[in-house]
DNA sequence: TTGTCAGGCAAGCCGTCACTTGCTTATTGT
DNA sequence: ACAATAAGCAAGTGACGGCTTGCCTGACAA
């Protein structure tokens, strides 16, 4: 369900990690804490990241594929898309009773 | 610091609130408290809605105007233009927090 | 003035969330 | 087979967030 998107993009590491693979495309979880220790000086354990991602995987920002005993991560924006236009549609705002 | 975006928008109710405001901007507490409970069935207090306000004001996502002993609440789009596209661009403009 | 109405301030309760610690499973390499 | 690596599961803790309760301030009307 589409509503936990708000839900996940709340909290600043979360927004961190999609920041991450945005910038590159399907790492795995020692590499996104990798590089969250690096660039953005966040030293977390990899339990904490991991569930990071299961928070960012069932709002299906984050998709996942295995791969042997490596699984890789996705960014997935298409909830990103409907969550700002939700109110956008500023036309008839000025409709006073 | 309009990164309390994500935080204001995390909350459901909150985000009714500016569903209201969407359909009718420029309502007062009571005004949105009425149609909260009628509309979406949440019959919550004054203060709890009063307190949804000011996080949704102080992520400037809605503007506020006195008038007498009045206080009118208006929907301000400007920083939800923003959140979306923070991640549908291939180059990451990464900052905040 | 007094009474009423719209809103603000502050403390407290309680549930959720983020993070840790410890243990277990599965895959790969030697 | 054994060890190392990548990841999952589960319980526990500390802190933050949402909501309530109670009291107070300011604005309008009779």
């Amino acid at each position: 369900m589409p509503e936990d998107v708000f839900k996940a993009l709340a909290d600043p590491t979360r927004r961190h990690i999609l920041d991450e693979l945005a910038d590159r495309n399907g790492q795995s979880l020692f590499e996104i804490r990798a590089r969250l220790a690096t660039k953005h000086g966040l030293g977390m354990s990899r339990q904490a990241i991991s569930q990071h991602l299961a928070v960012l995987e069932a709002a299906e920002l984050v998709r996942t594929r295995r791969q042997g005993r490596y699984k890789f991560h996705d960014l997935n924006t298409a909830p990103l898309e409907r969550i700002a236009t939700r109110w956008l549609r500023t036309d008839a705002a000025e409709d006073t009773q």
